[in-house]
DNA sequence: TACCAATATGCGGATAACCATATATCTTGT
DNA sequence: ACAAGATATATGGTTATCCGCATATTGGTA
């Protein structure tokens, strides 16, 4: 089997992919984030990334009551010039160009909590 | 939908990408010897082929007798280096490898038999 | 026309992917 | 210990994907 098979395979969801554009935008996001931000429910977030991080796409640590995913540090170079590529072709259209907006405002709004 | 969904879903399939990664070697194959280069039926490698056409991955046009797919003209740029990449991660390792050297060895095959 | 090689497609069955809902687990604060 | 928030997984049903085999189509040639 080629290698990239599964690389690829997971890249071929919508919700995956618009996932790891994110992640190429912020070193890392919790799960509540990226549901918000994506629009998805918390089970169907949870479960895409479960397979991301089976594939070794992502990698996951908790902080506290919350988990944290970030992209898997042991991808490889060529990995990573593909997802460069893509941000760089689909980065700036809908729906991503949405998810970083969304995403942008949920961290808008984490910081004005924390001033009370 | 993100627009990449459908490329990726293409480059998740072992035969698709391996057809790919031929094109990105050679202008241009024809059916046959995309068949037996893979090791796969006729039948299977014109249905991924057909799959790869409808996602504008590759053009085909006739010689004759034989069709020849080479990569999509149109692809954009980022689908391009997306390919690029691959190709620097995974043509050098099985069964891309093995595919290329195949495919070589058919390619010699026609050329004797032209000679007599 | 008849035939052969090359290619495409129809069909049926097996498997995998996907989603929504419900529930379980883990962590923290009370 | 209990409650609540965050996250993961189980379950069931629907749809998509993949494959093998048989057959249709197309172009060249006798």
């Amino acid at each position: 089997m080629v290698k990239g098979e599964n690389f690829y395979k997971c890249l071929g969801n919508e919700t995956r992919l618009r996932c790891v554009l994110l992640l190429l935008v912020r070193e890392q996001i919790c799960v509540c984030d990226l549901a918000d931000a994506l629009e998805v429910s918390q089970p169907m977030i949870s479960r895409h990334l479960a397979q991301l991080r089976a594939c070794n796409l992502v990698s996951d640590h908790r902080e506290g009551q919350w988990v944290y995913y970030r992209l898997h540090p042991g991808l490889g170079s060529w990995q990573r010039k593909v997802l460069a590529a893509t941000r760089d072709g689909l980065g700036t259209v809908a729906p991503c160009a949405g998810d970083v907006l969304r995403l942008q405002a949920i961290e808008r709004q984490k910081r004005a909590g924390d001033c009370r």
